[in-house]
DNA sequence: CTTCTCCATGGAAACGATTCCATCATGATT
DNA sequence: AATCATGATGGAATCGTTTCCATGGAGAAG
């Protein structure tokens, strides 16, 4: 258990001051034959700078967290496989946490990464927009990945915003902040039109994104089970996936019947239980939209509980494309998004902030057909 | 973008010294007054005490580092939540490091985590006990969970240590050090038989570990196959299932059919190559072990395309109880181990270390019998 | 009334780095 | 030859906390 070497014993050791190790280690000026011998004494007394030092010198700790709802929804594990290579890559430390989907707990855990002096932060959000606002003003940098937090609208004064009427803004073409996502997605209102619901009235954080192309993979999914001749198609979400709702909405156009859209509350038992809700309620649907991977997977258990089977007495079609997606028979028809991608470029938002505004991301989603959706009955 | 408020702020907002306003704030002695004063002032102020000062000061990090082979596995997604679980409760961060089941890739996350100060590390190790010396050696706390490192033996000489003939160790009766789990595990040899492999002559670190009882788990599920009738039973293992193929080969009997005895090198990919390569070399056997939750996968994607039906034609094992094995059809019948148990009491471990030698502990498993086995054809 | 003890208290050092600033040497320019 | 510009260098301040130590006052014991 021996103590490792500070700078001074570098110093000490090389005959110089401590500034001029400082500076040899970081690239500043030095002459070649001083940098030389430090170097050489670093390396033989094996001197690794200590990020302690640096961070309280810099009032700033390296790296960001991470914020996910759950790690044992893989989509999420992929999500934060794509954060942590791009960290490696930047040798930069990710501090994790698991909220569960509870606001409280990312507002705790937001405490305490601003207790850690961490001031980046990537995260899957929970709570609402009132959430984020310490973290934002506490100088935060935040990149949401896969969503953005649903604005309460305790006061509705905020006009809609006549944003340009942009078509897909994709990669490369752009990117977006959340006000410009919400527009993509179409849940802010056209100018004209009416608010699809109260989480249009929000006046969005000034918070880059990365996020998959919602609005067009639902969209592709609905158009391809009207194709198969299917009419009363189900949404079945989780918490957070409004967005996701919303564009079902849109997709499957006015009316709407809300009966046909349910949610569970985050845990396995409670997405099982609108599931199989939904499919007692409601047997005359024939096709169900699960909004992610868990609630895919209630889906599928909830309809085999039921004697339903799939394709034949239920379509499914399954946001995320997870492994076992293709284990299942018949393997699930999923909308694919690029979890890993997703992770890895939120990654380098967060990292690469040059302190302006940064622009958000939109990932391309894909409709992958296998074997869980068939003909209307 | 206000900056935070200092210890000095409060201080002098009080009318106190700093040593007071620390010495408040972390249980020290003071009058009751001034403790009133204080606390009233810091939460006026909304005054959180950085953790960069503190920890400079006491020259460690708080909290704990946790490095995994790959999130996307939900066996390592269970067993993160469990970690992250205690390390909520007890307030402490985590820092995250996926490794991809590369030594190499560990050694520099261990590095890393050294230049972070972060003492006390919770890992799934990839490399062998090599890797770990400096760790070690550098005075960190380190747990091992779900596996410890395999010693590459650079030398014999090590005489095998007659350690005391131990019935199973559970939970409660008592704990383990890495050799005592070895031992454990049948892998070092009875004073009088002989080494099983190269593994067995490890000189183990002096490392607490929280595992399955990979012993038993194995030996219930071959039993099990026996039971129907299974003559040739396979095991498919991964990198780091070193000690369940150890069981496993126990729990057959000699003369062990090696051919029999197949690994992947971690990629989902080659767990599918070794799969299907046992498969077609082997068309002979009539049922498989698989050492995790990804061989698992790989076997029935294997099965499948090769027209072998489960269990019609090939019973099949896999280690892990993973939500998704339920939906596999038929359900999978599975060994499961507790994996958010195992990261709960990891994380517990590495916390209240006291700084005397820990103990491990040794998890049960369960054999969850559900459709994927049936009789020898 | 004196002395002793104990506790609350604040000043200051320490932790290990970065960075400002002054100093000094060297070479170039007039 | 004198002055100036340039670049290398080291001392010292700084970041925010904990902790050591000295001080001072109050109450107890003599």
């Amino acid at each position: 258990m021996e103590k490792r070497a500070t700078i001074k014993d570098v110093a000490v050791a090389a005959g110089v001051g401590v500034a001029t190790v400082s500076r040899v280690l970081s690239g500043g000026s030095a002459s070649p034959a001083t940098r030389e011998r430090v170097l050489a004494v670093a390396a033989q007394l094996d001197y690794r700078p200590s990020a302690l030092g640096r961070n309280l010198r810099q009032r700033r700790t390296g790296g960001m967290g991470l914020l996910v709802p759950d790690l044992t929804d893989t989509f999420y594990g992929q999500l934060a496989e794509g954060v942590l290579a791009c960290a490696r890559s930047a040798g930069e430390p990710v501090v994790l946490g698991s909220t569960g989907g509870d606001p409280e707990q990312e507002a705790d855990m937001i405490g305490m990464l601003l207790e850690q002096s961490v001031d980046r932060l990537i995260a899957v959000p929970s709570g609402d927009a009132e959430t984020w606002v310490p973290a934002i003003r506490a100088g935060m940098t935040v990149v949401f990945a896969d969503r953005f937090p649903v604005e309460p609208s305790p006061e509705p004064p905020a006009g809609p915003t006549a944003g340009p009427a942009a078509g897909p803004v994709h990669e490369g073409s752009g990117a977006a902040s959340v006000s410009d996502l919400m527009a993509l997605d179409g849940i802010a209102p056209a100018p004209q039109a009416r608010p699809l619901d109260a989480a249009s009235q929000a006046r969005p954080l000034d918070v880059p994104a990365v996020v998959a192309d919602d609005r067009a993979g639902i969209r592709t999914a609905v158009r391809y089970l009207r194709g198969l001749g299917h009419k009363r198609i189900a949404f079945l979400g989780g918490p957070g996936h409004d967005r996701r709702a919303a564009a079902f909405r849109e997709a499957v156009g006015a009316p709407v019947d809300e009966e046909l859209v349910v949610f569970g509350t985050g845990s396995r038992d409670s997405a099982y239980a609108a599931a199989s809700g939904l499919f007692q309620s409601r047997p005359d649907l024939s096709a169900v939209v699960a909004g992610g991977n868990v609630l895919g997977e209630a889906a599928v258990l909830a309809a085999r509980e039921l004697d339903l089977r799939v394709p034949k007495d239920v379509s499914l079609v399954m946001y995320d494309d997870v492994p076992w997606a293709e284990l299942c028979s018949p393997p699930l028809t999923v909308i694919a998004q690029p979890g890993r991608d997703m992770g890895y470029r939120a990654a380098e938002l967060v990292l690469r902030t040059g302190g302006r505004k940064q622009r958000g991301v939109v990932l391309p989603t894909e409709l992958i057909i296998r074997g869980s959706c068939g003909p209307r009955r």
